[in-house]
RNA sequence: AGGCGUGUAGCUCAGGGGGAGAGCACUACCCUGACACGGUAGUGGUCAAGAGUUCAAAUCUCUUCACGCCUACCA
């Protein structure tokens, strides 16, 4: 054997990860080319924000695109990862207005174009973090494709579909309430608002009626009583006959607001009267609008109440709510208050309180779309995974509203939209138009607003191709395969892309949608700055390396809705790393020490290790080689169904107890006695069995460990290239070797019954056995004899024996059954029996129980008539055993009483 | 309020009508020539509770409890 090291000790993925990335990016094979054969398969990846950094959510939403792409491209497909990143509206403004403040200065003074200037040097600067961080990961994007929400040819997409969804009237523009973030300053849309539960109170105001008594109102917002237009009662409650037709004052107030009656007001709750303030209210607004009331604006678009409300205008609303209680309470008009849970709306960039106001804005029609975009579910053209999703889908689109998408910001796509100042005509135009088309008037302005974030993102899946060009890209790669992403933003995202791919290009965005878990902390709680804490990425890549965190997350990453990341899980694998490099090791300092030993050995190795073995053709002759064949076969098997059915954690588990469990543990110890062994055309021969399993296992773990695979492969491989675009093994027929499994699987049971009695015994390492094995079947007489040596190595023993008949039994041996024979192991003089007893006979408590349950089992007349047969006949033979091994329990009983 | 989901070993979870599983942790022994980031053998569970269906239930059904999440126009 060859005496020096071929390899460190262990895998220096630090030094070797961004050598490897370089090189696959140099090299262009993460490039797509749709000249190229193959089916297509297409991912685009959820684009981060620009202001992102890479966190624990994107870790694993990239490793498990990383392995279907790394699979796929291995497969022969052709394949394409397009990456690229969010231009996040109101995130990078917040980010961006955040640098100004704190040099003193505002957007406004700015101004818009400037602030926007200043925003795209931002990105320059900052913007490209994300993509080096998912570089780090081992993402093998085509960077040659990388895309950005706000670049010129995204932005013509986006205006392309802004207007040809006017054009198709799915695009309208008018006042309704909204929600309004006071702090972002900008309408909001539905799904933008995040409810929270909160302890708050229910305040009990009275309404003054002219020569009745007051009416109560129940409200949790008093401050908004300066907006109201009306007080509404439920028109069959007999409290309230008496105020039909009559006026309430509102308190505070000389203004008198007529009582209506409405069905929506709920008896129960509170007094039954209901303060209505359309224009604060999305309730009131709908009452408004059925009974004609007006709207009065009482709070402004920074939060701050307007002249409505008399001496307090220009407060802080929340301000106001209390002065204000003050001084009801003074004028006798609060009668009480109670506390009352509830939830209120709040903005999820920023959690200010969301306040419902009045508005001009930009809506798309959803109803329509979201009705394509179901059926696409329902017909199974787009697949959900996994599928009780779509349950949760189907809701959603079923109760859609209409989808607020402009937003009071500088950054983001403006809208196509123009306005006459001259004859109020409003244009939505594919070019900038230099007059009015109505009235040929120059005097016309551009809308100010923006598009929400989500507006672009929706059309991602063929805007990145080029759209609305027609490319090749989008004619080979649309529809995408696959998308990957969380659940959290099926309605954010995943939704709006149905409808937008369905609406504009006719076709469904994609095949198949995997909805993974989200990532929360060890205590299941999501993770957050403000809680902190946030496990960073980058740190588990610094420390433990990406193969070992990719490896943990894909593991982890079941069916269920969380994943409760736990760093040790990382260590653990990164251990399974070291096993894996130390494999290798092993290997490869076997085959040079053979390539040194057996130079000019020509009969052997035709032209060096590279080639050993072809000369032996394509079937395993040594039952280790056979075997490991075997089971390779069945684990590729495993792999390939696991990673198409997206289960993500049984593809690493398969790998991982194949590798370790298997070929670690029993291959290479069975292969050691041929290796170090005299024989060197066994040698030769096992060595590339050993070679040629060992690649495909790298094969088949590159995927999810792309860095020391690769690494290995460009050791051991002797072939050059690269593994990352190696083919992906198969399942071969000719590979299964079912006797082979069975015979190996014999010298096991062999191995393990020893082992187990040394350990029971408590017999030290160092005291040698010798064994007696009683079986009278010829295979596996032979079986034992052919693999003596190896046995004792296994074992422990210095002596195996075979035997054929009971009678052959040494004296004091502990024995164990097994399925073809039974195995003595003479402990005379070996051992101290004490504590052994004690264990033998609660082995034989249960087994006696079990025995009865056997039994009881077996005498039931419903059970024998009922139960399939080989159900049946399976206890039989359990019961049988059971009784065999009971038996010889108690022998064993005998010889350690014997040795007392 | 409705919907969805979860409850299996100390922890994280897989499984899913007929023998309770994995990783980590833990215990004992072992530095045996790839690996002590290792090896061997173990400890540990009324599969949340109750009822039902069945020859057979951790698994299917119902109820209850606990905990999550999502949706929602009780101010």
């Amino acid at each position: 054997m060859c005496q020096k090291d071929p390899l460190d000790k262990n895998f220096n993925f630090s030094k070797a990860e961004p050598r490897l990335y370089e090189a696959w990016e140099k090299n262009g094979l993460f490039v797509a080319d749709p000249e190229k054969p193959g089916d297509p398969f297409v991912i685009v990846i959820p684009p981060p924000n620009v202001t992102g950094n890479l966190h624990m959510g994107h870790a694993l939403d990239v490793t498990l695109q990383d392995i279907l792409i790394r699979y796929h491209r291995m497969k022969g497909d052709n394949t394409l990862w397009v990456p690229g990143m969010d231009h996040a509206g109101i995130a990078t403004q917040n980010v961006v207005e955040r640098e100004l403040r704190s040099q003193g200065l505002t957007k406004d003074e700015l101004g818009r174009e400037k602030f926007v200037e200043r925003v795209w040097e931002w990105k320059k600067t900052y913007g490209g973090n994300i993509a080096r961080q998912l570089r780090r990961l081992g993402a093998s994007c085509d960077w040659s494709r990388e895309r950005f929400t706000m670049d010129e040819g995204l932005s013509k997409a986006v205006r392309e579909v802004f207007v040809s969804l006017y054009e198709d009237d799915l695009i309208y523009r008018g006042q309704y309430i909204i929600n309004w973030c006071p702090r972002c300053h900008t309408a909001v849309s539905d799904i933008e608002v995040e409810h929270e539960a909160r302890k708050d109170k229910l305040y009990y105001i009275k309404y003054e009626v002219k020569d009745l008594p007051p009416l109560v109102v129940a409200t949790t917002r008093p401050e908004t009583c300066f907006g109201d237009t009306a007080v509404a009662v439920n028109p069959n409650d007999p409290r309230y006959g008496l105020y039909r037709g009559r006026e309430a004052k509102v308190p505070l107030t000389e203004r008198l607001v007529p009582v209506i009656l409405d069905d929506y007001v709920d008896r129960e709750f509170g007094t039954g009267a209901l303060k209505v303030t359309p224009a604060h209210d999305p309730n009131d607004f709908l009452i408004a609008r059925r009974h004609d009331l007006p709207f009065i604006m009482a709070i402004d678009e920074s939060g701050k109440l307007t002249q409505a409300a008399g001496h307090y205008q220009g407060e802080d609303r929340d301000l106001v709510r209390k002065k204000m209680l003050g001084e009801l309470d003074e004028k006798g008009l609060l009668e009480k208050i109670e506390p009352l849970d509830h939830a209120v709306g709040v903005c999820y960039r920023c959690r200010s309180v969301i306040e419902p106001l009045i508005s001009k804005q930009w809506f798309v029609k959803t109803a329509p779309l979201a009705e394509a975009a179901s059926l696409a579910v329902k017909d199974g053209r787009i697949k959900m995974i996994p599928v009780n999703w779509e349950k949760t889908f189907f809701d959603w689109m079923d109760n859609i509203r209409d989808w607020c998408v402009s937003r009071q910001l500088w950054w983001g796509h403006q809208i196509p939209a123009w306005h006459c100042q001259n004859c109020g005509r409003t244009t939505v135009s594919r070019e900038d138009p230099d007059k009015c088309p109505n009235c040929q008037s120059n005097d016309i302005v551009r809308d100010e607003d923006v598009l929400d974030t989500w507006f672009s993102s929706g059309l991602w899946p063929f805007s990145t191709l080029g759209w609305p060009e027609k490319t090749r890209d989008l004619e080979r790669y649309y529809p995408t395969s696959v998308l990957v992403t969380g659940f959290d933003i099926i309605f954010f995202w995943v939704a709006r892309m149905m409808m937008m791919g369905l609406k504009t290009m006719g076709d469904i965005p994609f095949r198949a949608v995997v909805l993974h878990p989200l990532v929360r902390d060890p205590q299941g709680q999501k993770m957050s700055k403000s809680k902190g804490n946030v496990i960073d990425p980058l740190e588990i890549l610094d420390n433990l390396g990406a193969d070992a965190f990719r490896f943990a997350l894909t593991a982890q990453a079941g069916q269920a809705r969380d994943l409760k990341l736990d760093v040790k899980r990382v260590e653990g694998y990164s251990k399974f790393v070291n096993k894996i490099w130390n494999a290798a090791r092993f290997a490869l300092a076997a085959l040079e020490g053979q390539s040194e030993a057996d130079t000019g050995q020509a009969e052997n190795a035709g032209q060096g290790q590279a080639d050993t073995g072809k000369a032996f053709g394509l079937k395993p002759e040594a039952l280790p080689d056979r075997w490991v064949r075997s089971r390779l076969r069945a684990v590729v098997g495993e792999v390939r169904s696991a990673v198409e059915g997206f289960h993500f954690d049984r593809y690493a588990e398969a790998l991982y107890q194949f590798t370790w469990y298997e070929f670690c543990d029993w291959y290479l110890e069975l292969i050691k006695p041929i290796l170090y062994g005299p024989d060197k055309v066994a040698r030769a021969k096992t060595l590339y069995w050993l070679k040629l399993t060992l690649l495909e296992l790298l094969k088949l773990l590159h995927p999810v460990m792309p860095f020391v695979t690769e690494e290995l492969w460009s050791k051991l491989s002797g072939q050059g290239g690269y593994l990352m675009v190696e083919p992906f093994p198969e399942v071969l027929d000719n590979q299964d070797d079912p006797s082979a499994e069975k015979l190996v699987r014999c010298l096991m049971d062999v191995t393990r019954a020893v082992r187990q009695v040394r350990s029971d015994f408590g017999l030290n390492p160092i005291v040698k056995v010798a064994p007696v094995v009683l079986t009278k079947n010829p295979e596996i007489r032979a079986l034992i004899e052919a693999n003596g040596q190896l046995l004792l190595k296994l074992m422990g023993a210095e002596k195996l024996s075979l035997a054929e008949n009971f009678n052959e039994r040494p004296k004091d041996s502990a024995s164990n059954v097994l399925d073809w024979g039974e195995i003595w192991t003479p402990l005379t003089g070996l051992i101290d029996p004490a504590s052994e007893e004690a264990r033998l006979n609660k082995e034989a408590d249960k087994l006696a129980n079990d025995i009865n349950a056997a039994n009881n089992k077996l005498a039931n007349p419903d059970y024998l008539k009922k139960a399939p047969e080989e159900i049946v006949s399976e206890t039989r033979e359990k019961l049988e055993a059971m009784e065999t091994r009971l038996a010889s329990i108690k022998r064993a009983l005998d010889v350690v009483k014997g040795l007392n």
